[in-house]
DNA sequence: ATATCAGCTTAG
DNA sequence: CATCGCTAAGCTGATAT
């Protein structure tokens, strides 16, 4: 398990140590909080790198079993602190002499550590000195655990070191709050996240610990499938005044006045260390029924909603006090939910899923593109099949366009809004301080708004912001006049969304440049210059005339200079980068320009010294790869020469199918969640048949408040900041059936035995597919009438089969569910699946032979 | 060496 | 008035075989 927007740990840590954030939570993705990480690790990290570069550089011949890894030494050891400086630098690792707090370092390395020091480290992985010196031996790099010092701690898992028993975690910190005094939160925390707390005796894990051998290299134990059977998942009912008094019984009399505050987290003691007696939902052990969780309902009266406003406000402004009891996760949400508001935005509505998946820009985003890349593979599939392949000469010049809509979201709502074209202008849903900017046209870019920030930093660049609501039935319809102009022009087309495409258009301009395309004849490589110019023009003037929006072409021998090059034509234009300038113009370029390089890979990069394009080309290859990995170091080589072999249009067979949601998650007791994953599994239960595939392995995405997370994440039923954990399990067959793959999410989901209020986010994706088995004869051809994304058949390709005719002009169909594109050549009958209900459109997942299939979309009441 | 798993990053 | 923070893929590192 890692830590999301693990960037906000160290703002938080920052924020400790008493450093100015003003950032609240740094919460929002991208932006401002992530630029200072730390001069002082760059230059120290820096500095050790250099002094070690010649013993390293005089010892290469030795087996680099210690690369990637950085430690450092504390304390008395044997072998000497010099010793194993030697050891680790002449194998490859990296040795920093101090340590300042900061993650560089990858294991400390000591015999024994004092408790101080312990909770000091608590974050790294502390390891014997043994561990080095036997690694040495055995020429390899030996499995750290088996020298830890300090055995199995909370932290140490909560940073994601391991991949243990989570019935072990969940035990430890059960253990964590049983053991709570009245000590304060902040010593009682440091305690827990020590490490070197003990197993409860009350609650021994459930198997025995091989002697000798940490617990966490063996098995986790998950209760078996079985435990839950289908049957158990009744429908989500939105919350009922008993659920709420339930969850509320030992609230009245509590002033529950912790401050839950954002800015005042600090001081407030974490969920997980209450002492409220009714949490059996975060016992690992099943089952977590509700009734035995909370007391008996007694006859109270409601409160009434100013009471429960009272509540909340007294919740979320109140001062710590120790005698106080805090809300538990699950009161704080049933409290939030009674605001009607609050409960139909999340998931104590029954139509959550439905009603969120129509609202979010990103699950548009997501599916849009899905449904174009099969579009056109299958496309591309047809056309190889009834067209001389086409004979790609090896070396020739390629001519790559790619075309983008300018902040599209923004432009296609302001041909609604004519007077506000020169006025800063954002899409989002609403104005409040956590709602996302999709798109911000380029007045509003002039003020430094960018899409994907919260609308309270961009309000703060810009007051007379213009917010104006999503349209997606116009962006579809936009995109398919795109899409159209694209594909009637000769060439490779690949979708990189609904609003971007590349296209390959090398074979016409060689042919219009007169010669081979491989040799330097420069008035051939003008013409094809030209040409390709041309073709970018007319497809920019054909776009504006259908959507009176702009497009911008990159221009470029390859993908990755056809990418750069757009951003030099936006807005409104188009770039071709010479063969002979593509050195001077990507040196310029900033490493985050690239693609595939943002605030991750830019920071690793920042800390070597690496800041432009052009100081990437200074490093070996080695260097890169031994900094940023073996693939993405030899990427980043390669892009900074210009090289991108990548071909436009490669087909890519999908290898998993999810569904995910991370806002509004807000459960007030275990059965709700499970109701939820239940309703999660139907979603991709029905998008497995979709997509024509099963699926033999599953993972179940969990999203899990941060223990130093407000109840009340800044962004209104967001997510917050959140530990994340993944696990996934391997199915005996592939299947589609939602009642399975339910009973297995649900198992995973409760083996992790946490507290159902504390909950943030839930996914589960299907991997491992396997297409639907073709079998006995059924009807196809009513699908493609059913396409959202639909565009014009090519012109230049006749079918050689009877298809279906799908005009550009088709309506779309508004109903619940999008269905599914498809090309066939062939209908071809497949398998039945469970519970045939309702016609849905299908695609098959390889050797597209997409066709119609019944399928079952109910849903839970 | 290769496979598997979990986690992280990226893009739109 | 809040708000709709998805999803597929690629890569890395740890570990198992
Ligand atoms: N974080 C983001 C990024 C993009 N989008 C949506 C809205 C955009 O309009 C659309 C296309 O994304 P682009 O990256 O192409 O951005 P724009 O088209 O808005 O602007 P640009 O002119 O830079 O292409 O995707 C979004 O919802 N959230």
């Amino acid at each position: 398990m890692g830590s999301r927007l693990e960037k906000n740990s160290d703002a938080v840590r920052k924020r400790i140590q008493g450093h100015a954030f003003d950032d609240e939570e740094g919460e929002e993705y991208e932006g401002s909080t992530f630029g200072g990480f730390s001069d002082y690790m760059r230059r120290k990290k820096l500095k050790l790198q250099n002094l070690d570069a010649d013993l390293r550089a005089q010892t290469s011949q030795n087996p680099q079993i210690f690369r990637g890894i950085v430690a450092h030494v504390n304390g008395y050891t044997q072998p000497s602190l010099a010793d194993l400086h030697k050891l680790i630098v002449s194998h490859g690792g990296g040795f920093l002499q101090y340590l300042d707090g900061k993650t560089a370092v990858t294991h400390v390395i000591a015999s024994q550590l004092t408790p101080k020091k312990k909770v000091e480290f608590a974050k790294y992985r502390i390891v014997k000195p043994a561990w080095i010196v036997d690694s040495v031996k055995a020429g390899k790099l030996l499995p750290w655990n088996d020298y830890r010092v300090v055995d199995e701690g909370v932290k140490q898992k909560v940073l994601g070191f391991e991949n243990g028993s989570v019935v072990s975690q969940a035990s430890t910190q059960r253990r964590g709050y049983r053991d709570q005094t009245e000590t304060s939160w902040y010593t009682s925390q440091m305690r827990h996240e020590n490490g070197d707390t003990e197993e409860p005796p009350e609650a021994p894990p459930p198997f025995a610990p091989e002697p000798g051998k940490p617990r966490e290299m063996q098995s986790p134990v998950i209760p078996a499938s079985p435990a839950v059977e289908a049957d158990d998942f009744p429908g989500v009912s939105s919350i009922g005044e008993a659920d709420l008094l339930a969850a509320m019984e030992d609230v009245p009399d509590a002033d529950a006045s912790f401050d839950e505050d954002d800015d005042g987290e600090l001081m407030r003691p974490p969920p997980r260390l209450d002492p409220v007696p009714a949490r059996s939902q975060s016992k690992p052990v099943l089952p977590p029924v509700q009734s035995a969780d909370v007391p008996p309902i007694t006859q109270r009266r409601p409160l009434t909603p100013e009471e429960y406003n009272a509540m909340l406000w007294q919740d979320a402004g109140g001062q710590p006090s120790a005698q106080k009891k805090p809300l538990t996760a699950e009161e704080h949400n049933a409290i939030l939910l009674q605001n009607p508001h609050m409960a139909k935005s999340s998931t104590a509505n029954p139509d959550f899923i439905n009603q969120y998946y129509r609202e979010s820009r990103l699950h548009h985003l997501s599916t849009w593109k899905a449904d174009l890349k099969a579009q056109l593979q299958a496309r591309a599939q047809e056309k190889s099949s009834t067209q001389r392949t086409r004979s790609k000469a090896p070396g020739a010049r390629r001519y790559v366009l790619h075309i983008d809509f300018d902040s599209f979201f923004a432009a296609v709502s302001l041909r609604q809004n004519p007077h506000l074209v020169d006025k800063p202008v954002v899409i989002a849903h609403g104005s409040g301080p956590g709602s996302e900017i999709a798109s911000c046209n380029y007045p509003a870019r002039k003020f430094g708004v960018k899409n994907g920030m919260w609308m309270k930093t961009a309000l703060e660049l810009c007051s007379e912001l213009n917010v104006l609501p999503y349209d997606f039935k116009a962006y579809e319809e936009a995109s398919r006049h795109f899409y159209d102009s694209i594909l009637a022009v000769e060439g490779v087309v690949q979708s990189i969304s609904i609003d971007e495409a590349l296209i390959d258009v090398s074979e016409q301009c060689i042919k219009a440049g007169g010669s081979d395309g491989k040799g330097i004849s420069e008035g051939s490589i003008y013409r094809e210059q030209e040409k390709a110019k041309q073709i970018a023009s007319s497809i920019r003037d054909a776009v504006r005339d259908k959507t009176g929006c702009e497009v911008s072409v990159g221009i470029g021998n390859n993908i990755l200079l056809a990418k750069v090059a757009l951003r030099k034509a936006k807005p409104a234009g188009q770039h071709l980068i010479k063969p002979e300038e593509v050195l001077a113009f990507l040196g310029e370029l900033e490493v985050t320009d690239l693609p595939g390089v943002a605030w991750s890979i830019g920071k690793k990069l920042e800390e070597i010294g690496v800041k432009y394009v052009k100081d990437i080309r200074e490093l070996n290859k080695e260097r890169l790869i031994s900094a940023l990995g073996p693939k993405t170091g030899q990427k980043l080589w390669d892009y900074s020469r210009g090289i991108d072999k990548q071909e436009v249009g490669e087909q890519v067979i999908r290898k998993s199918v999810s569904a995910e949601i991370n806002w509004g998650i807000r459960f007030i007791n275990q059965q709700q969640a499970e109701d939820f994953v239940q309703c999660l599994c139907d979603e991709l239960s029905k998008r497995l048949l979709e997509n024509l595939v099963k699926g033999k392995q599953m993972t179940m995405k969990i999203m899990r408040k941060a223990a130093d997370a407000g109840m009340d994440p800044p962004k209104n039923l967001g997510h917050g900041k959140c530990d994340t954990f993944n696990k996934s399990v391997v199915l005996g067959v592939a299947t589609t059936d939602k009642a399975v793959i339910g009973k297995e999410a649900i198992s995973i989901l409760r083996s992790y035995g946490f507290s159902p209020g504390e909950l943030r986010g839930l996914g589960v994706q299907m991997q491992k597919l396997e297409p639907l088995k073709p079998m006995a004869a059924s009807t196809s051809t009513v699908e493609s009438s059913q396409r959202r994304l639909q565009f014009k058949k090519p012109a230049a390709v006749p079918a050689t089969t009877p298809l279906k005719t799908t005009t550009e002009t088709e309506e779309f169909k508004s109903s619940h569910k999008k269905t599914r594109p498809k090309l066939a050549d062939e209908p071809d009958p497949i398998e039945e699946i469970a519970n045939p209900k309702k016609e849905r459109t299908v695609r098959l997942m390889e050797g597209p032979i997409p066709l119609p299939l019944e399928t079952s979309v109910k849903h839970r009441p």
